[in-house]
DNA sequence: GTCACTTTGCAATCCGGTTGCAGTGACGGA
DNA sequence: TCCGTCACTGCAACCGGATTGCAAAGTGAC
């Protein structure tokens, strides 16, 4: 899924391709870290928060983008950089906040550790999120 | 951590035991899975939200509770059964969220997998949630 | 008892997320 | 070409968890 147009990606998720979702991903494809709703709103000023709202819910539905939960209280996306359609829990990266500067850090090159769960836990996702310094903020700091 | 009075507990975290810390810690320990502090409001009727929250960020910033967040959109807390007044991530459990049911468990027997990461980042805490079905949810599913 | 400080309850507020509804646009069939 | 249908979008209102301001009540030191 890494090549190819916005429009051709929103095909291949079987997701109909308009306007708004093509802004929407192609906005995701160019950010190199997770975005809450918030900022996905004054990025594309000219799209309403309910339009991207109910965007990125056929994004998810799709499984075009992914979404989780760092401890900023607000839930961030991105774009799904698998090379196929279905993404595997194991080939997902973990993410770091820092809480000093308050960012969302994708750590590409570290991929979320599987664990064994008792029998019958059947796994959907999995969010593995770091807290703490980042390097710049742990650096001001010492 | 684990025994002695509620009290005691709060006066090894450094916290002034007052009626409403009693209470929380009190109920946090009775209670075998993390709740949400609307939960928890349900539970202590006599006590008021903003106690509740006030409370809770006392606790945590003591150590002497844990908060995450799961997919359900509230934070959960649960009490910190660590023997030391300090708690090492590498300690702390896993937790899962049933997408069937919206109930939140411990999963007591698995510990974090703690990952290497990039130099600079210092951990302070690591939230590892897995979503999915729980064996009850799986189960009526099959 | 008095003062200073902490803790608590009430009410109001903030804000991310969500929904209802009406207007617009795309598409297929007559 | 016109019409009906359905998907999509924007606006405005709403919801619920989280947070804060403020005043009253409680607690401890003297």
């Amino acid at each position: 899924m890494a090549n190819g147009t916005i429009e051709q990606q929103l095909q291949d998720h079987g997701i109909h391709p308009t306007a708004a979702r093509i802004l929407v991903l192609q906005k995701l494809s160019e950010l190199t870290h997770p975005v809450s709703m918030t900022e996905l709103e004054t990025e594309l000023e000219t799209m309403d928060k309910s339009t991207i709202f109910r965007t990125l819910n056929v994004l998810l539905e799709h499984h075009a983008i992914h979404s989780f939960e760092d401890g900023s209280g607000s839930v961030k996306y991105e774009i799904c950089r698998c090379e196929s359609t279905v993404c595997r829990v194991e080939n997902r990266h973990i993410h770091f906040y820092c809480e000093g500067c308050n960012r969302t850090f994708c750590i590409d090159d570290v991929k979320i550790p599987v664990v064994e769960l008792p029998d019958g836990y059947e796994i959907e996702s999995i969010n593995y999120t770091v807290k703490g310094l980042c390097p710049e903020c742990s650096g001001r700091k010492a």
